[in-house]
DNA sequence: CCCTATCTTGACTGCCGTCCAAGACGGACC
DNA sequence: GGTCCGTCTTGGACGGCAGTCAAGATAGGG
């Protein structure tokens, strides 16, 4: 039992780790990064990073976990925009943590933390892609493959960044499979952008 | 210059080398296979490697191009298929790789041969997208488009390796984009050209 | 004033990729 | 046959890494 407490500067130092390596994890790399830079850059000693988090996989998934929340509370206020500009919105929002999916994918195979995370995203991603789909008309029988490709296609586009107008051609033809424009009420077809 | 050979020797011992590693990348992981391990796998001495190969990185691109040319001279055996039967059987050949895949994107950002290689792997498989795509009636105009998506379901499939079903589901879907496959109902699109 | 829980740290371990300089092998040349 | 010199192999070492441990600092409660 805590018998004296000092919530709020434990709750600031946590949060300065935290933000520290989101910095370098986005922007260096997560095996780029040494404990000792993160601890330099948040201003501790590299040990006190381990009274924190159990590892460095514990400390991705806070930075992770920081990341998506602050994703999602951006995305809260989009929620009346076309389901395809959500889409491009989200792509874009989320591509300068190309590295942070990179390492994902890299460490879910030996990481049971990094397992648990990245399988809790993909239903998160995969709910939120059904609506989607759904909104969009597409026949139930084919959902399952649309979210799957979706998933991928989304994956895709933060693995290798391109350019705009790349994504937007392929985030249209996500959203609108078949080259068809034509799309139940509700989902107005939009004028190609770009030539 | 070479005053005196032994081709076939030193041929023999880098494929050893060669041979262990793909098998400790494929099963145990890049990150998780010291050199040592390789060296002990193969017969020799750890600093061994360091004369055939200039570090790991240059020994993983001597993997990814061991394993890719043993593919494609599999595939060329079966070009008389249907597209979308030589996409399904090109997946599930290279799904044994699948820490392959992730070990290259998390390198590309930081090993310039990696990257090199990494961009080579895309443009072959751009191009092979781009036949199949095209012998399957999809419009120029969505083209470039629907190659990327190609691209990024291929790589989500062996990122994450799924069920025979869903494999199935996905591709079918990805080749036959609309839905007018053999699927009866829901069919509201139909191909642009009979060819 | 001391006790105790919370928090911080320096010193240390073991493992890793990589480097270096010395050694072993075997044709080439006299 | 002895010497030389490229080709190939290796033991030993270095610096950097994640993570451990036990000692120290801090501050409220009794």
């Amino acid at each position: 039992m805590p018998r004296n407490r000092r919530p709020q500067n434990r709750e600031e130092k946590r949060d300065e780790i935290v933000a520290a390596a989101t910095e370098l994890f986005t922007g260096t790399g997560y095996d780029e990064t040494p404990m000792t830079a993160i601890a330099a850059a948040a201003g501790v000693a590299t040990n006190t990073i381990y009274w924190y988090f159990k590892d460095k996989d514990a400390l991705l998934v806070a930075v992770l976990d920081r990341v998506l929340a602050e994703a999602l509370a951006d995305a809260g206020t989009r929620t009346d925009e076309p389901w395809s500009d959500q889409l491009l919105w989200a792509v874009e929002r989320l591509e300068r943590y190309s590295r942070l999916v990179t390492v994902v994918h890299a460490r879910t195979a030996i990481s049971p933390v990094i397992d648990a995370w990245h399988a809790d995203f993909h239903r998160l991603a995969e709910d939120m892609l059904a609506g989607g789909f759904r909104s969009a008309g597409v026949p139930e029988e084919s959902l399952r493959a649309s979210i799957q490709i979706g998933v991928f296609v989304i994956e895709g586009l933060l693995l290798h960044p391109g350019s705009a107008e790349s994504r937007r051609e392929v985030i249209d033809l996500l959203a609108h499979p078949g080259g068809d424009r034509r799309h139940p009420p509700g989902d107005r077809t939009r004028t190609r952008s770009g030539g």
